[in-house]
DNA sequence: ATGTCTGCAAATCCTTTGCATTTTA
DNA sequence: TAAAATGCAAAGGATTTGCAGACAT
């Protein structure tokens, strides 16, 4: 973990800018995002966090901050039920999840450029996009 | 709608190879997914087949049971809600969804090729992926 | 006739909200 | 000490499940 810390605080700093306090809770979350730079659920966050340590609402109450704040990003998935992973504005990336074991990789490249164009050109602006690859990974075959 | 007959027998084949029954309201639910080819969410395929018509339960039963066969697609979206479109091999596009007005239009261009390419080299296989992209419209702005 | 599909009601899952109490700045 | 964050309980919305009756094959 290189760059771990620093990414620790820069999101720290996104807080304090946002006029949002530090608390324990959101320190801890922060930990676990930057550490495992991989999405999560709500409550495997919160099972991470340790039995009984937050409850589970404050950590949907923080993703939610975090999100607004630019500090995490939300990832809709099949199955209807969100992931976060922490916002790395430098590197811009997607996930290979598999459908059986929710193993989760990094593709390190996106190609979404084109499309965004296309939006912008049809006068949309403010444009994000969800991209997420499934498969069934070769353990699981 | 030029081929939108078409479109729709080939539905009902597909039910037939899955030995799915043809019904009320599986013909009614195609109908609609065929003539408007753009996502809807289950509730708004449920108001669309008329008021009382057929239960909601029904509607999401068939979603599923289409999804299953291959004849549509499930959209996750950022709300958590799950939108479903016709499933058209033939043609794979994205779309950009107005976050304000959920005014949404096609993007006739894929350009995830590199990304399952990798993912494929990671060694998943059965590769689907979701795309959609989102932006506020002229309109809402 | 048999197994499938449907409708209704109730359950479930994930997420959000209300309110009193604690904590941060 | 004032505003914001937390915990608990309870509500909410989307989707699923159980079961008896209706329908397609």
């Amino acid at each position: 973990m290189p760059n771990s810390e620093h990414r620790f605080n820069s999101a720290l700093n996104s807080l304090k800018k946002e006029r949002l306090r530090i608390t324990e809770p959101r320190k801890a979350l922060l930990q676990l995002l930057v550490d495992q730079s991989k999405p999560f659920s709500a409550e495997e966050l919160h099972e991470m966090l340790g039995p009984g340590a937050f409850d589970l609402v404050t950590v949907y109450r923080n993703l939610e901050a975090f999100e607004n704040a630019g500090i995490v990003n939300r990832i809709p998935t099949e199955s209807g039920k969100s992931l976060f992973e922490l916002n790395a504005e430098q590197h811009h990336y997607h996930h290979i999840i598999c459908r059986k074991c929710h193993r989760t990789e990094k593709l390190d490249t996106c190609e979404v450029k084109k499309l965004e164009k296309l939006a912008s050109d049809l006068g949309y602006s403010e444009i994000t996009h969800v991209l997420e690859l499934y498969g069934v990974c070769e353990t699981c075959r």
